[in-house]
DNA sequence: AAATATTTGTCCGTATGTATC
DNA sequence: TGATACATACGGACAAATATT
C-alpha cells in the first residue's frame, strides 16, 4: 500500500516494485511473529493486500526463496524456512571464483583447517546412521572407480557423480556436529571447487577411494587416533593432477 | 536447454525452472569470463536462449539481483555487478528471532578453528603496514573503553564503534594470508555475529581491549609463541557476558 | 479410494516507463 | 526531437502438485 501507486501511471523513479513488495514481506514476517513452518497468505490474497501483480509479487517471493527465507510448494503454500546460512556462504564464495588456481589451493586450505580442527567433535557426534550414510556415499565412489578402471580408453565416467559422493561424505562427517554455520562453510567450499575439478582422473579416484576407506574403517573401529591419521593423509597428500 | 521440456509438459518432479535458470545463468557467467559491467544478453534473447518463459526467466534474474550478482534496468539491459557483501549481510538482518545463543556459540567456533589454525600463515605474512593498522584499531577500541569507564551510568556508548574495531582487529590480521576464502569466511562470520553481540558491556570491553594489547605486543617483539599463547588466551577465556 | 478444491508453476500477450543514439 | 531497444508491470489462462472431503 505505500507505493502509492496510480492505476495506470507506476511510480517513476522509486524503488523497484518487486523489491518494495520484498521488504514488506520481510517486514510483514517480522511484524506478524512468523516462525519457521507458518505460512504466509496465498499469493492471490498478498496480491490483492499490497495492490501489486502476481507477477510482481512472485519475484519476490522468488528473491525470498533464494535467500533462504521462504520455500514454497504447490498445494501447499510460502512456508518460513529456518534460519540457515547457506545462501551468504554460497553467494560469498561464488563471488570470488576467478583465478582457478590460487582458489583451489586457497579453499583447500580452509577445507583441511576445518575438518581437522573439527575432528573430534565430529568423532564424538556421529550416528550409527551417519556411519552408514558414509558407507554409502563410499560404496558410490568405489563403483565408479572400478568403472573407470574397467575402461581401457581414457573417457572418464561419472566424474560429476563421483565427486558429488566425495562431497557427500564430507557433508554428512561433519553435519554430525549439529554446527550449522560449519556445514555451511563446508558445503559452499565445496560448491566452489565444483567448477574447477570438474575434470576427475582415474587414478585421482583410485587414490580418493583408499582415502575414504581408511576413514570409514577408522569410524567402523570407533579408533580416534585412527581416525586422525586417516583424516591427516586425506589432506597432506597431494594429488598427481595439481602438481 | 537441458530441462527436457515438452511442448505442453513440463519436467514433473525435478528442480522448479527458476532455480535451473538461476543456476544456468551463473554457470553463463563464469563460462563466458563476464565480469563486472559487461552485460547479459537481453531476456528475450535468453528465454529463446534457454526455452523458457519471459515469466521463469525474470524470477530467475531477480534472484540474482538480489544475490548481488547482477543488476537490471530499464532501456538498458543487465549488467554484472561488482562483488559486495553488504546485502548479504542486509538479508540476515531480519532474522535475529532465533536461539541466537546456539548461532553464537558455533560462530564462535568456526572463527577459533580458523584463527588458531592460521596462526602461522599470518605471523608469516604479516607486514609493518598490517602492524599500524592493527595498532590503530587497537586504540580505537581503547579509547571507547576508557569513554565507558568514565561513565557512572551503565550506558554504554560507542558500543558498535567499538565492535566493529574489533572485527577490523581480526579481519586485518588474516587479510596478510591472502587467503581471500578465508578473510571472506572470517568476515561473513562476524557478520553473523554483528547482530547478536549489539549489547557489550563494560567489563567485557575490559577484558577485550586486555587481550588484543597482549596480542599486538607479541606481534610487535616477533615473538610467534607469545603470538600463539596471546590467540590461545582471546579464544579460551569465556566472557562473562554469556555465562 | 476417488473426486474436488486449493495453491503454486508456467506460459502468453500487451502496454508503459526508461535509456541510448 | 524522434526512433529504437530494453526492462517494468499488468492481466488472463492452463498445468501440475498437494490437500481435503
Amino acid at each position: 500500500m505505500s507505493h502509492t501507486k496510480a492505476p495506470t501511471m507506476k511510480n517513476l523513479k522509486s524503488r523497484k516494485l518487486y523489491l518494495q513488495v520484498y521488504d514488506e514481506l520481510k517486514d510483514y514476517i517480522v511484524q506478524n511473529q512468523l516462525k519457521p513452518g507458518d505460512k504466509l497468505p496465498t499469493e492471490m490474497e498478498m496480491c490483492t493486500l499490497l495492490g501489486v501483480s502476481r507477477n510482481v509479487l512472485r519475484e519476490a517471493i522468488k528473491s525470498l526463496e533464494i535467500s533462504g527465507i521462504v520455500s514454497s510448494k504447490p498445494g501447499v503454500g510460502i512456508i518460513i524456512q529456518e534460519f540457515n546460512t547457506d545462501f551468504l556462504f554460497h553467494n560469498l564464495l561464488y563471488n570470488l571464483a576467478g583465478d582457478s588456481e590460487k582458489l583451489l589451493s586457497q579453499t583447500l586450505a580452509v577445507r583441511r583447517t576445518l575438518e581437522l580442527g573439527f575432528l573430534q567433535e565430529a568423532f564424538d557426534h556421529l550416528t550409527q546412521e551417519d556411519l552408514i550414510l558414509l558407507q554409502n556415499h563410499l560404496e558410490i565412489m568405489q563403483n565408479i572407480q572400478k568403472e573407470n578402471s574397467k575402461q581401457k580408453n581414457l573417457q572418464l565416467i561419472f566424474g560429476a557423480e563421483f565427486y558429488e559422493a566425495d562431497a557427500n561424505f564430507h557433508q554428512t562427517l561433519f553435519a554430525s556436529t549439529g554446527n550449522t554455520i560449519l556445514s555451511s562453510i563446508i558445503q559452499a567450499v565445496w560448491a566452489c571447487d565444483k567448477y574447477h575439478k570438474q575434470h576427475i582422473q582415474p587414478p585421482y579416484m583410485e587414490q580418493t577411494v583408499a582415502k575414504h576407506e581408511k576413514i570409514v574403517a577408522a569410524l567402523l573401529a570407533k579408533d580416534f587416533e585412527a581416525f586422525k591419521q586417516a583424516m591427516n593423509y586425506h589432506f597432506n597428500v597431494h594429488y598427481k593432477t595439481y602438481d
